[in-house]
DNA sequence: CATTTTGTTCATTTTTGATTGAACAAACGG
DNA sequence: CCGTTTGTTCAATCAAAAATGAACAAAATG
């Protein structure tokens, strides 16, 4: 799937843009090459923690990149959409693993990867894993009212068994959740 | 002998506890809010580790579950098909996070839920992010050469930098890599 | 053995979530 | 102001993953 868009920017404007366009990369014959594994590397990674490929693509490139992109080269060298473009770099953006760089003479917004990638797996804890724990926590509360009642209502059918199986989760919970700030701490520094 | 004819759940499109619920023959479950409390929660949990919902529903019935469960009646109770339950069954057999267990006068494999939630994420670990990891490892070998060839052909472009990133890089994916022994072990007792 | 009961497999369908691209908005430059 | 460039939004589309259920196999029953 190409996309057909003409890689050579019209508007020949200055040093700036030719070297970002030049990029692969200087001409230089590994560059894409390198971009290719990068790009494959960071769309694994991204996937592990449920994020979209699209995601992985976009860092990927601009981790090799020798200079900042601005959007609809990320598109054009991908061969993604705008749409997707956008809503990856916001994302990046809000994770703070790319950020954006000012170029001179060109109003686009130009973005370079931050390499602290500790921020992609900063994000999965606090909005992926976090909020579920903090659910849990509140529905394992509820499990336990419940099985009280039933424990009370019902005294041989085995329910205080599962009484304590609800405690023991909970242990386990509180277990997991307290190894969330030691991985993050881990990962910082 | 049960009558077929009058349990088969075959309206397909969503799931519904309730409706299938309200069987208190024979056997007792637990109570149906119990129960599905105890499936979203499983549910939630596993979804975090890209397992699929069907193996959240069946853990979380057989957790709160006072009696071993044979597969139609796992099938009879979350509404789902006989083939999700049976590879669900054997996913979590293999993960041993369900025990198959006799039951005296009937011929039916029954479950019972291992309270070791561990191995689920064991299994996580094992299966979804180690081989990530070996993978990477070698696609940063890999990025590696690419970048250091580059560096030798290309003096000014920036390729340098690009190698220090990627270096940077293979300390991260160390870092990572040693803090699995650590959580698994965590979370073994 | 024939028959029933139990469980698995896998081609199809359904669902979910990502991607697309056209319409829109905002910022710019002249 | 007006056209142009740049970037966002969101309904429609598409693709990947999960669920379904019918066909099949294996084991037990009588």
């Amino acid at each position: 799937m190409e996309s057909k868009s003409s890689v050579t920017p019209s508007h020949g404007a200055g040093f700036s843009l030719a070297e970002v366009d030049g990029t692969r990369g200087g001409s230089s014959p590994g560059s894409s090459e390198l971009m290719e594994e990068s790009i494959g590397f960071f769309v694994s990674f991204v996937q592990v923690f449920g994020l979209p490929k699209s995601i992985g693509q976009i860092y990927g490139l601009l981790f090799v990149s020798t200079t900042a992109l601005p959007m609809d080269e990320i598109v054009a060298r991908l061969g993604i959409s705008k749409g997707s473009a956008s809503q990856g770099l916001t994302l990046l953006k809000g994770l703070g693993a790319v950020v954006p760089k000012s170029v001179p003479l060109d109003r686009r917004e130009h973005f370079v990867a931050d390499l602290n990638v500790s921020r992609i797996v900063g994000h999965f804890f606090e909005n992926r894993l976090q909020p579920r724990l903090d659910h849990g926590d509140r529905r394992l509360g509820t499990m336990l009212e419940l099985a009280k009642a039933m424990e009370r209502s019902d005294k041989d059918d085995g329910s205080a068994n599962v009484l304590n199986r609800i405690r023991a989760l909970q242990k386990w919970q509180k277990r997991g959740r307290s190894l969330v700030p030691i991985v993050v701490r881990w990962l910082k520094r």
